[in-house]
DNA sequence: TGGGTGAAGTTTTTT
DNA sequence: ACTTCACCCA
């Protein structure tokens, strides 16, 4: 039991309660997950078997650092621990269940986008004004009636919410929701909000299936409790309703989901659901320093809804935070990437240990110029998940047809992309028919004949029997080969291959990737299954970050500070502190909004364990136009005592030149000539790409013609149409899923799949 | 049907 | 500044 050493005594305490209702407050920087990953060992040593435990945690990474950890203590064992965010698991478990609800297994999950989509298309039906009924407000509107498990037929029931939307003028909502609802349902789909929605519905309905779940879960641990919406806190109540075995672990400072139904309630009564709840407080904050943890304290104290605790810090005073003025978010980035390769020189530092964080994704733009053009290496968190791109959710949106044709987002989405002379009328008219005779999208388009018109079912007929081609090469093909077969026949990587422009190529990319990925999975050998349905099942809940190649790589962080919560970095920026951005307008007409921006400060505070420099500028510009801001409210609440008031950046252009002026100057000289002629064109803005370079197009040789690459050998000089010149490094696989690894000179290292690879061959 | 043009809305945060 | 969408014409 060596690790219970290291603990102190309310973590200890914390961890040897195994049984019964635990409640875990755990201040910023306490060593949460420290107890949470012991608690876990503790109880597998304590001879509870790991699949009786279900771990729920808020992000993929959560969990699966979680798991890494626990591994480190009980080894193998923790294998079996169920662990994973909500959605994850109990998209497991409806998967599973599904039929009990009238679901296929193979249910798609609808992202934002999707629902949105299909929330439009349902207005437009309706015939609806799209101001009045905008898309996101529908949205929300019905996300957070499902997150307090109000079904379509109670919203329209229930007098006080149709008095609501009637005063708005909006009485349609409830029927908007219900056809949402059916939709959704016809298209054997679910949203985000369903997947804990149905799994209320299933656990109600179906006693039996509840006690099953109950008996198989006799030990649940819920992180980062304060962020549950009412509709997570139910599903672990009646998980947790028969042995009670249940720990939850948060803290109240740090809720800042209020937005998509978090309720700060559930662990402010967590004490009143469970009147016999041990509870500890863990409050020696490990990370920061006197100053970091004092003035955090100073901001959330200006709150009034607070579960009472005293965070304190034994670590060394430290210095103090420092407040940096800028005239614009230009000047703010370029301060603050100033001030990161000053301070990595002095304190001998890595990148790594820097982190930006800002209120909004848009932010990000200003400091990534910034950064590029001092040469900091730089990552971006966050922002448009790799999943998210266009060329990557239509490649999955054929997967997904191909194995749920009813699929009505994704039918919409590559019905005619590539173009294949089926337009607006023609979906209009399959939708009409579909609507008419009842009977799903797929029906009608494999029917054509019957349903259509001809000259539309003559369009249609072809794209029916691709998808059925693409349905029998799935049913006896692995995941990848199936991929592979579905991009190259439904003409999408051709479409890709011929846009030369530079986003074309980083799409092409892209494809290649996803595709890679797909082949990793199918080369798996923990995994029985391997068909590509297999591994589509939770793609619609993977976030960029589940796609992190290379995480110990020495760059600075970017991220909005939602995404920052539960990870620590020595320097802190903490940028774009003005009125209407931070806090954000939104937040500025009721009380519990604005306290919920001052918990999204704190967060941000804590973070740090060295330094903390928080900046704001004076103007910025917004929806292409400059606009004046005002320093935050919040820079008033900050306790000056622990403010360095003389503090002032340096900058190249005020005052003395920094010492690294010069060198620095001519690095970036040789920059811009190592990019030649691009330099002086306007930067292709490619936002969600996380590399800081992005590489310039190749302009192929007069003579370039692609060889046979059948015979290509380790060694080879060849020339990439778009990659440029390289050299091969290595050559594996055998004809047709043959694979060359290249070195090229512009790029680097990369993996080529040769079936679609142009490569020249140079003797 | 598809491409081109201009207007309008976007930027809160995420599974 | 950027994307998306309605509308018009070929």
């Amino acid at each position: 039991m060596d690790y219970l050493e290291g603990l102190n005594p309310s973590q200890r305490a914390a961890v040897e309660q195994l049984k019964g209702p635990v409640m875990i407050v755990a201040g910023a920087g306490s060593g949460k997950t420290r107890v949470i990953t012991y608690r876990v060992a503790h109880l597998i040593r304590n001879g509870v078997d790991p699949f009786s435990i279900l771990v729920l945690t808020f992000t993929n990474k959560a969990a699966k650092e979680m798991r890494e950890r626990i591994t480190s203590v009980v080894g193998d064992a923790a294998r079996n621990i169920w662990m994973g965010t909500f959605h994850s698991v109990f998209a497991r478990i409806l998967r599973v269940e599904a039929q009990h609800l009238g679901y296929p297994s193979n249910f798609t999950i609808y992202d934002t986008d999707d629902s949105k989509s299909l929330i439009r298309t349902i207005l437009k039906e309706m015939q609806l004004d799209d101001k009045l009924y905008n898309a996101n407000f529908v949205y929300n509107r019905i996300s957070s009636a499902k997150n307090n498990l109000i079904s379509a037929a109670e919203y329209q029931k229930n007098e006080q919410i149709q008095a609501e939307d009637n005063s708005t003028g909006r009485s349609f909502l409830g029927q908007i929701y219900q056809t949402y609802t059916q939709r959704c349902f016809k298209a054997g789909a679910m949203d985000f909000d369903d997947l804990l929605f149905k799994t209320n519905v299933l656990l109600k309905n179906h006693p039996e299936i509840l006690y099953k779940y109950q008996n198989k879960f006799k030990y649940l641990m819920l992180d980062e409790y304060q962020d549950t919406n009412f509709s997570q806190y139910l599903i672990v109540k009646k998980l947790a309703a028969i042995h009670e075995n249940l720990c939850v672990v948060g803290d109240d400072a740090q809720s800042i989901y209020a937005f998509r139904g978090a309720n700060i309630q559930n662990i402010l009564n967590f004490e009143k659901d469970y009147p016999d709840v041990k509870v500890y407080k863990l409050e020696q904050n490990y990370r920061s320093t006197k100053n970091i943890v004092n003035i955090a304290n100073s901001i959330i104290a200006k709150n009034k809804n607070q579960l009472k605790k005293d965070v304190f810090s034994n670590n060394e005073t430290g210095d103090k935070i420092k407040i940096i003025r800028a005239f614009s978010d230009n000047e703010e980035g370029k301060i603050v990437a100033e001030n990161i390769v000053q301070k990595r020189s002095i304190s001998g530092s890595k990148y790594k240990e820097f982190a930006i964080l800002y209120r909004t994704n848009a932010q990000s733009r200003a400091m990534e110029e910034a950064l590029r053009k001092l040469g900091v290496p730089y990552k971006i968190y966050g922002g448009t998940s790799f999943y998210q791109r266009k060329e990557i959710k239509d490649l999955i949106a054929y997967f997904r047809l191909t194995f749920n044709p009813n699929d009505e987002e994704a039918l919409k989405r590559v019905i005619n992309y590539p173009r294949r002379g089926i337009g607006n009328t023609s979906v209009e008219r399959i939708m009409i028919a579909a609507n008419q005779q009842n009977i799903g999208l797929w029906d009608v388009i494999k029917e054509a004949p019957t349903y259509l018109d001809n000259r539309t079912a003559s369009a249609v007929a072809p794209f029916s029997t691709l998808i059925q081609s693409f349905q029998a090469i799935a049913s006896d093909h692995n995941a990848f080969d199936t991929a592979m077969h579905i991009a190259q026949h439904s003409g999408l990587l051709r479409d890709l291959y011929e846009d030369k422009s530079v986003e074309g190529l980083s799409r092409y990319e892209n494809i290649q990737e996803l595709l890679n990925g797909i082949k990793e999975f199918s080369e798996r050998e923990d995994i029985e299954e391997k068909g590509l349905d297999v591994f589509m099942q939770d793609i619609a809940l993977l976030t960029n970050e589940d796609n992190d190649k290379d995480p110990n790589a020495d760059t600075v962080s970017l991220m909005t500070i939602h995404s920052s919560k539960g990870l620590e970095f020595p320097y802190v920026h903490i940028v774009g502190l003005e009125e209407n951005l931070f806090p954000s307008q939104r937040s500025l007409n009721s009380r519990s909004d604005l306290e919920e921006e001052r918990r999204l400060f704190y967060v941000a505070l804590t973070r740090a364990e060295k330094n903390v420099y928080i900046s704001y500028a004076t103007s910025r510009y917004q929806w292409g136009t400059l606009n004046n801001c005002e320093p935050s409210r919040f820079i008033d609440e900050l306790d000056p005592q622990y403010l360095d008031l003389d503090f002032k950046p340096r900058m190249e252009s005020s005052g003395p030149a920094s010492s690294f002026a010069n060198e620095r100057a001519g690095w970036q000289q040789n920059q811009s000539d190592q990019h030649g002629d691009t330099y002086f064109k306007p930067k292709p803005k490619i936002k969600q790409k996380t590399t800081s370079i992005l590489p310039k197009a190749h302009v192929p040789s007069e003579n370039f013609s692609p060889s046979d690459t059948s015979k290509l050998q380790v060694g080879m000089e060849v020339e990439h149409e778009r990659f440029g010149f390289g050299k091969v490094v290595n050559v594996e696989g055998k004809a047709p899923d043959m694979k060359a690894t290249i070195f090229f000179k512009e790029l680097g290292q990369k993996q080529l799949l040769l079936k679609f690879a142009k490569l020249r061959i140079i003797d």
